[in-house]
RNA sequence: GCGGACGUGGCGGAAUGGUAGACGCCGGGGACUUAAAAUCCCCUGAUCCUUGAUCGUGCGGGUUCGAGUCCCGCCGUCCGCACCA
């Protein structure tokens, strides 16, 4: 009965067990076809699926499930990005164990993902949190350890001095403790680094090879390696007994040099804050702020004079020594020569204290005394009022004074890089344990490789704040593994994006002995998609570049680049609704509201409320949709289409009822044509049979490039075009090929279309359809018909007719001669196949 | 502050320098129905002197026979910036 409607909570389930009996998304390494490895970044299991993982899977399961219908053996695989602060947090708030609950969740959402009938390999699922993983992962720490990439040094933390806790930065409110409300101290600590500066050149150089990465992520990532190559200058002391180093971009500028800066913790300023309580007063004010780059430079600029003098190593001229809140430590050698003239953070500095602005280059050798307008000038030019480089340019000039420098002395050229090393300890509980020990006699003492896994104690309190690790009576007590005597095992833990550095090695292969197998590794990787959020654009990414060269310095693998294409794939949106109340908004979820034409009202009491900007899904503001409720009510198939329509995959998709609701009535009209499907029936339909062709050329090209929105409309105009093609063998044929090219986007519908059909097997493991190329060209084509560019008529022609004909078709038009109104042609411009333009 | 992206109907968006608005959503009209739902058909950028024409892709210039697309200068919005993942 082709009347019936598709019923998905039946269908969805069916063809759930069915793929999952037949084993269909089972990855086979011994397979001789070409291989492709799908992968989606894995999710942190929060406890519910977000639809910004319904929409970020179900690109991958597209073109997953497309790969293997062209003849791919697909690697498609998942699992959990397991540690990390919520589950703390979930500890800390509802008494309950960060592995129960985080187990929990697990299975929470794989049900979940389960229901959207993603074509996953389950059977390589696994948890960062299962000590068969970290336990590799400690493996390779030491391995790194072994190789020379770990060291140990002191680093500043935040300190919640209230709750005696490390705060992450975002739980730091405006220089205030989250849960305290404490002011937030710097605090030094000695912490774990792997020396990611080591790779820094190779880092930067393999992006150039990346030339399917988005430029943008490319871009941020050099950005983010900074490198970049000046002089580092020594500046003698005039009144004290040192010398401050300073590096510099801009060394051409040097006789632009009103003054030097240092960082309030640099080692000068520390030495003046110990004799004057003002200089201590202002470097404690410094601390206070924020820390992060986007903070310093907005914050205004403060400063305060330490009276030191500094010697200008070429002229000889006293500069004064401040200390600024805008210079980092931790760039650089911590002090700059400040040019106010040509650096606008200096001249602001300057503006503000009355230090001297001198200009050093100019556009040209007249404007050498030119005054400033009120803004730094930090552009090319030549440079003038600088002795012998004068007349220079801005080039010239660098290496010129580099070379000067190094021959007399008093600096040297120097590359620099803003990437600092990766600082991976944390003092917290729920994450992978350091495997060292701190030996009284013997200092750090790696965990022997027999006694890794070092596994997290079970039995822990959250009732107080601070690392439960430390507290634990007896956990951290052990016998040095070099000397026996008593020690103490490491307390902190490493920071979690070590777990998401190599979790794609480990699904290529599972040994139980060792991380990975080589060759499984070389069979699958690179990654040939991997798809995910623009959020992890800079540091997972780096972190897991970075991971995998450091495994091939080991010599563990060959492969340097994880990830052979990158897509980072828009976030889901949704407006909100709200209310004023105390001066405060309160949100209300869409299932609380009606929604009509023009506003919206809350269902409980019928009043408006007022309807905010689209925004990203969040749950502090309610405009969240829970994936588990559309599925029920509209089918995996009709999300899963929703997720790939309109919006292009880039690009924020903004909810909409109406429009999942479109989505749902389009899988019915395609099951009521599918049902129309008869092998038997008889007759050609040349224009449908091309539109056909067309089509899954098209679609197939949209989907390797992501174009999810594009395949979509195609779909459509396919699926229009045969709803009003009178019954044919070529509109049977159409059908049968839109059962095929929807498969990958809508596959419970396909599949159930596909069984009643009568077709063999599964249409999960059918093949792709093919195009004939002949069919793809149109024999006649539309020319536009332009008056001076400007649209008059149209003809419809032969494709290929030529030059001369289409140009005296074009005067032959009534309407065009009426344009020309008499006046003489000039020119006319034949662009064959496309359009005629006749310039009077 | 630095870096980046984006800006096209009521909305999401199409458009190798060549007919702007494909496709979808919303809306309007009609058919079917006792009625509704579902479904189907038609219309849907704006304006006007409405068999036709003019204007129209954030704003201002430019290149070109022809610009949403290329160039220059503005304006606006959004995103990232090292312990969230």
């Amino acid at each position: 009965m082709t009347e019936e409607r598709f019923d998905p909570s039946v269908a969805d389930g069916r063809w759930q067990r069915a793929w999952d009996e037949a084993e269909v998304f089972r990855a086979d390494s011994s397979s001789e076809k070409p291989k492709s490895y799908v992968l989606e970044m894995f999710p942190y299991p929060s406890g519910r699926i977000h639809i910004g993982h319904v929409r970020n899977y179900t690109m991958g399961d597209v073109l997953a499930r497309f790969k293997a219908m062209t003849g791919h053996e697909v690697l498609h695989p998942m699992g959990w990005d397991a540690f990390g602060m919520p589950a703390e947090n979930a500890a800390m708030e509802k008494g309950v164990h960060p592995g129960g609950w985080t187990r929990e969740n697990i299975a929470n959402m794989k049900a979940q993902l389960q229901r959207l009938g993603f074509a996953l390999d389950w059977s390589r699922e696994f948890a960062t949190c299962d000590a068969e993983y970290y336990g590799h992962e400690q493996a390779l720490f030491l391995e790194f350890y072994k190789h020379g990439l770990v060291y140990r040094r002191e680093s500043a933390v935040n300190w919640d001095p209230v709750d005696m806790t490390v705060l992450a930065n975002e739980q730091v409110i405006d220089g205030r403790g989250w849960r305290s409300g404490a002011l937030v101290e710097k605090r030094k600590l000695s912490q774990w680094f792997l020396k990611i500066t080591q790779f820094a050149d190779d880092l930067l150089e393999g992006l150039d090879g990346l030339d399917k990465w988005p430029e943008k992520v490319r871009l941020m990532q050099e950005n983010w390696i900074g490198k970049s190559t000046g002089l580092q200058a020594h500046f003698k002391g005039v009144n004290f007994d040192e010398t401050i180093e300073v590096y510099t971009t801009r060394p051409d500028t040097i006789f632009g040099a009103s003054f030097v800066a240092v960082a309030a913790d640099h080692p000068i300023a520390q030495a003046v804050a110990d004799t004057n309580h003002e200089a201590a007063d202002f470097i404690k004010l410094c601390k206070a702020g924020g820390t992060t780059a986007a903070e310093l430079e907005t914050a205004e600029k403060l400063g305060f004079d330490t009276g030191l003098k500094v010697a200008h190593p070429f002229t000889g001229e006293d500069l004064p020594v401040w200390i600024a809140n805008f210079v980092l430590m931790e760039y650089g050698t911590g002090a700059i020569m400040a040019v106010p003239g040509h650096d606008q953070r200096d001249f602001e500095f300057a503006t503000k204290y009355g230090l001297p602005i001198l200009r050093v280059v100019a556009a040209s050798q007249a404007d050498a005394d030119k005054p400033f307008e009120g803004e730094a000038e930090a552009g090319e030019g030549i440079v003038v009022n600088s002795d012998f480089l004068t007349g220079l340019s801005v080039e010239d000039a660098k290496t010129a004074i580099i070379t000067r420098a190094a021959e007399d002395g008093w600096g040297v050229p120097k590359t620099q890089y803003r990437l600092r090393d990766w600082g991976v300890s944390r003092q917290r509980y729920w994450g992978t344990p350091i495997p060292m020990i701190h030996c009284d006699a013997c200092g750090v003492v790696p965990v022997p490789a027999d006694q890794l896994p070092v596994t997290l104690p079970d039995d822990v309190d959250f009732k107080t704040p601070g690392n439960p690790l430390d507290r634990h009576p007896t956990w951290k007590h052990v016998d040095c593994p070099k000397c026996g005597a008593k020690a103490q095992r490491e307390t902190d833990t490493l920071d979690t994006f070590a777990d998401s550095s190599w979790y794609f090695l480990r699904f290529a292969s599972q040994p139980g002995d060792k991380p990975f197998d080589p060759a499984e590794v070389a069979k699958w990787l690179p990654v040939n998609q991997y798809i995910g959020g623009i959020e992890h654009a800079i540091l997972h990414l780096l972190y897991a570049r970075f991971w995998t060269r450091a495994l091939a310095h080991c010599g563990m693998i060959e492969v340097k680049e994880p990830f052979a294409q990158l897509f980072t794939q828009g976030m889901v949106t949704h407006e909100t609704y709200s209310r004023e109340a105390d001066g405060r908004p309160v949100y209300f979820s869409p299932g609380e509201v009606v929604r009509d034409g023009n506003g919206a009202t809350l269902k409980d009491d019928g009043q408006p409320v007022e309807i905010g900007r689209v925004i990203k899904m969040s749950k502090s503001k309610k405009n969240v949709v829970d994936p588990d409720e559309i599925v029920a009510r509209y089918g995996a198939d009709a999300v899963r289409w929703f997720m790939l329509s309109d919006s292009p995959p880039e690009r924020d998709l903004p909810w909409s009822e109406a429009g999942i609701e479109g989505c749902g009535r389009f899988v019915q009209r395609l099951w009521r044509l599918f049902g129309q499907y008869d092998a038997n029936a008889q007759g050609d339909d040349k224009p449908l049979a091309r539109k056909m062709h067309q089509t899954i050329a098209a679609v197939a090209d949209d989907i390797e490039a992501l174009s999810f929105n594009k395949a979509v409309a195609r779909i459509y105009e396919l699926t229009n075009a045969a709803e009003k093609a009178a019954p044919s063998a070529s509109r049977s044929e159409a059908i049968r090929a839109l059962m095929l090219l929807v498969a990958p986007m809508m596959p419970h519908l396909s599949e159930e279309a596909w069984s009643r059909a009568g077709m063999e097997g599964l249409i999960a493991e059918a093949a792709w359809p093919e195009f004939e190329e002949a069919m793809l060209v149109e024999d006649e084509v539309t020319i536009a018909v332009q008056v001076k560019g400007k649209l008059r008529d149209t003809l419809t022609v032969a494709k290929g007719t030529g030059k001369d004909e289409l140009e005296a078709l074009a005067l032959a038009s009534e309407k065009v001669q009426r344009n020309i109104d008499g006046a003489p042609v000039r020119k006319v411009i034949v662009v064959p196949d496309r359009l005629v333009n006749i310039v009077v």
